[in-house]
DNA sequence: TTGAAAGCGATACCAC
DNA sequence: GTGGTATCGCTTTCAA
């Protein structure tokens, strides 16, 4: 049975080799640039590679290599800003070091998001980046025991997971020094519960913690994901037009803006009459034109980190686990202002 | 040769099929769900991949299968919003449709860009979304022949390729006659070459032309990639100062808050003093708060009618190439206001 | 230097 | 219902 190219699929490595007129084997020595081959092969290859247009498939490949390559990206919410920028950042550093990055998502779920994870390994990916705040962490080291795993960008602990973060316990201390430090005595602290936002969870409750510590007066407002932004923001709003609280810290520049808009449209001007905080800090909401006082994570430092730290594992799987909490910082905008008066609107 | 279970790597078919005591056909039939198989047959098997954490793997599965239901999408600037927001529809809609999304970038050349697309095609998706303004359409189209193809979020009318994408020129126009509308009559406009940033220079090219045909002064300001944002905006903040412009049109909001800033630190109020306007309405710049006067791209649709598209390519290749233009809203703002008196700051 | 042949892990068609 | 076997596209010995 001859080789018959054809004409529909991507051209395979027996139809370049027949067209250069050699055998599979040279064919695949000159594309690796392994083993040895003559000038004259070489050139055959060369010239029948561009004329057919072929790409070796990867597949058929890794299957025999045992390697891809390719380190797996799962990310929480691709709409999000903080994965989006990791995931720009860690590209970059993986390219550096001769992998690719490829990614996929859960749509919402964790079901899914398990699925995406799943997929990766399916794909035989060779190492493992988790970017999400969603995925229990027994769901992952699942299967760290036989692919290097690193979760980037929550502040992680298991035992058998590797992993890098910002420090948000430092993180959300700092921010609520900074409205202390404006003299309020009394702020709403958005709080988000532990499950399914580890990472949320663990700033607000640094930030309400210091704030005590600093004799502020903490007004907890329940800003779990199922309730609807606007009916979080509402409740804010109801207070600051109370007297009851001069400031509110939120757990995430988003959620900030969804607090900021009603603020507004309610009359009430920040900072004058509210000062607002944020969590994140990440482009564009960086902008010293928007204003945010936020807390600026070192997405740059975090990504290039798990990269490398990844490699090294990849490399070497017999490596300790380690946790580096990275220290983020303030980034003063125009968001927080001293103490005003309570209830001296207008 | 007997079957060892190597107690490294990720366990095959051929391990759970020994620890199930049955054949890999066995197996293979009741993981995919096809053929007979007994009651207790299958409870064995999946006992036993439970047991191993079995993963079957996509790479001998696709090879011999050759499908992977799975849609490559390959992105610009994974930092960019809007190729972010479009990952995240697409994502979805992919999901509903029984494909997987796996998505890859260049870091920047369009070199990077071709092989990241390379990458793609080596894993055999099944099916192609290119979201990029860089990669030249002829290279896309190269692989258009033998693998479905669509390019979403670029005004792309090349012949062999199907596309979804915001018409960019009727989107100038509009923004532009919001302009014209407050009175201005004389304004800045960013404009970007054609090359590398097909989308950004028909949109601003739209927007100069409606602007002369409504009487408004043009004066065109070079903001091509290779140029520092700071230095165009220094040049938008002299035209400004100088009373020669009272509104300025950037090209995407991006570039927009980075003339935002200098113009702010330079003392010059948004809109009492300069008018400024944007184009691309993506989260989280379309917040009320931050009150982007701004075309908003109908990324929702542009998304998941890609994805449709895409895979009605997939299922049938000999179906028509198509280009779908899509209108976008304008977002009225805070940062258009009516003609200021030019040089009369203060 | 080159080509033939043996798998990699899964599917699918085949007799049994 | 079940298990053997050819096969997918490629890399990798191993002879020639």
């Amino acid at each position: 049975m001859h080789t018959t190219p054809r004409s529909a699929g991507q051209p395979t490595i027996v139809d370049v080799a027949a067209r250069a007129g050699v055998s599979k084997s040279a064919v695949s020595r000159v594309l690796s640039g392994t083993g040895r081959y003559s000038d004259e092969t070489r050139l055959r290859v060369e010239a029948a590679v561009v004329e057919l247009g072929y790409v070796a498939n990867a597949m058929a490949r890794g299957l025999v290599s045992g390697r891809t390559q390719t380190i797996g990206m799962l990310v929480r919410d691709a709409s999000s800003m903080l994965y989006t920028a990791l995931h720009a950042v860690m590209e970059r550093r993986a390219s550096d070091l001769g992998y690719r990055l490829v990614t996929t998502t859960g749509v919402g779920r964790v079901e899914d998001e398990r699925s995406a994870l799943a997929a990766l390994v399916s794909m035989r990916v060779d190492g493992l980046v988790v970017c999400s705040g969603l995925l229990p962490a027994d769901q992952i080291a699942e299967f760290a025991p036989r692919i290097a795993t690193v979760v980037a960008g929550r502040p992680e602990r298991h035992p058998s997971l590797a992993s890098v973060f910002c420090d948000e316990v430092e993180g959300g201390e700092r921010i609520a020094d900074v409205v202390a430090d404006a003299g309020h005595r009394a702020a709403a602290v958005l709080e988000v519960p532990e499950d399914f936002a580890i990472t949320q969870h663990a700033r607000t409750a640094a930030m309400a913690r210091r704030l005590r510590a600093r004799g502020v007066e903490v007004i907890p407002v329940d800003a779990r994901f199922s309730r609807a932004p606007a009916s979080v923001a509402a409740e804010v709003v109801d207070l600051a037009r109370a007297g009851r609280i001069t400031a509110a810290m939120c757990p995430t520049d988003r959620m900030m803006l969804d607090v900021c808009t009603p603020l507004m449209q309610a009359g009430l001007r920040i900072p004058d009459d509210v000062s607002v905080t944020g969590f994140d800090g990440v482009f564009p909401l960086d902008s010293p034109w928007i204003g945010l006082t936020t807390l600026q994570q070192p997405i740059e430092r975090i990504g290039s980190e798990a990269i490398d730290l990844l490699v090294a594992r990849i490399d070497d799987p017999s490596l300790p686990v380690e946790h580096r909490a990275l220290r983020g910082t303030v980034l003063h905008g125009r968001t927080v202002g001293p103490r005003a008066v309570p209830a001296s609107r207008g």
